[in-house]
DNA sequence: ATGGCTTATTGTATAAGA
């Protein structure tokens, strides 16, 4: 008789929440909502002292936050109890409060909030490009170190056209050019994938919506929000959804919910 | 059409997001 090892379900999610302070009563509200195991945030937009972590407990979630003042800051709340907590891209000096990880349920996942960019032309997109060399570095050798890897959050990149709800208009422009769109590529070549499309999505599925000219309600938006699993995780995977509820609510985020549903 | 919203700031106009 051969013995089959229990196979666990669990619900990833990835949300920017655009501010925390803001935003905390609908992420509470979704989490009653949903039965999510695991969700990572970003830009978070507070101090670690401000975090709410005891109103995180009483609804049932672990929480582990790297945050600042005014900009970026990610957190991972989770349901079970979380080890081998790290901060930051290992050997990469940086300022901003963009990734961190942790261990889950035997999973290695990781939150991060990469780069915007804010034009072609601009440092930030010399530092973006930076950023996500040092990210495909790093990622090479944690994979290494745990094959059963997530990584998940607001990558800033459409990988494919049919990521925007407009090429020609975004052509060339950040979040879609095409050295950011290689960068993209290089993390699917260390053995990564894009969780939403190993399955039959809905045409003109997006996560982020402009808040501007009624962005949402046209449904111009980008699909920049992803969960990317190793090769090891990539045959559990059983559905990745986009959750627009959220971007309905009273000032909601710009982004909304991406959620994996994961055997392992 | 470089605007159009939204957030945060030792704020009251500016920077940044995407």
């Amino acid at each position: 008789m051969t013995a089959y090892p229990e196979l666990t379900t669990i619900k990833l999610a990835t949300w920017n929440v655009n501010s925390l302070n803001v935003r905390l009563q609908h992420v509470l509200d979704w989490l009653t909502a949903n039965p999510i195991d695991i969700l990572c945030l970003q830009e978070t937009k507070q101090e670690d002292s401000k975090f709410p972590y005891e109103t995180l407990k009483a609804a049932g979630y672990h929480a582990i936050h790297a945050g600042q003042k005014t900009y970026n800051g990610v957190a991972i709340l989770s349901k079970h109890e979380m080890t081998e907590v790290a901060y930051g891209i290992s050997s990469f000096e940086d300022e901003q409060k963009r990734v961190i990880s942790a261990t889950i349920q035997g999973v290695r996942v990781v939150c991060v909030y990469i780069v915007n960019g804010q034009a072609i032309d601009s440092d930030k997109y010399v530092y973006k490009m930076r950023w996500l060399e040092a990210l495909r570095t790093w990622l090479a050798v944690e994979l290494q170190k745990y094959p059963k890897l997530v990584v998940l959050g607001d990558y800033n990149i459409a990988p494919e056209d049919r990521d925007c709800h407009d090429p020609v208009a975004w052509e060339g422009q950040v979040l879609v050019s095409a050295p950011e769109r290689a960068h993209f590529q290089a993390l699917l070549g260390l053995g990564l994938h894009d969780s939403f499309r190993l399955f039959e999505q809905p045409e003109k599925s997006y996560s982020w919506w402009d808040y501007r000219m009624m962005g949402f309600r046209r449904n111009f938006g980008l699909r920049i929000d992803h969960i990317l699993v190793s090769d090891a995780l990539k045959a559990g995977c059983k559905q990745c959804t986009i959750d627009k509820a959220p971007r309905k609510l009273e000032r909601p985020s710009d982004h909304t919910p991406v959620i994996l549903e994961l055997s392992v």
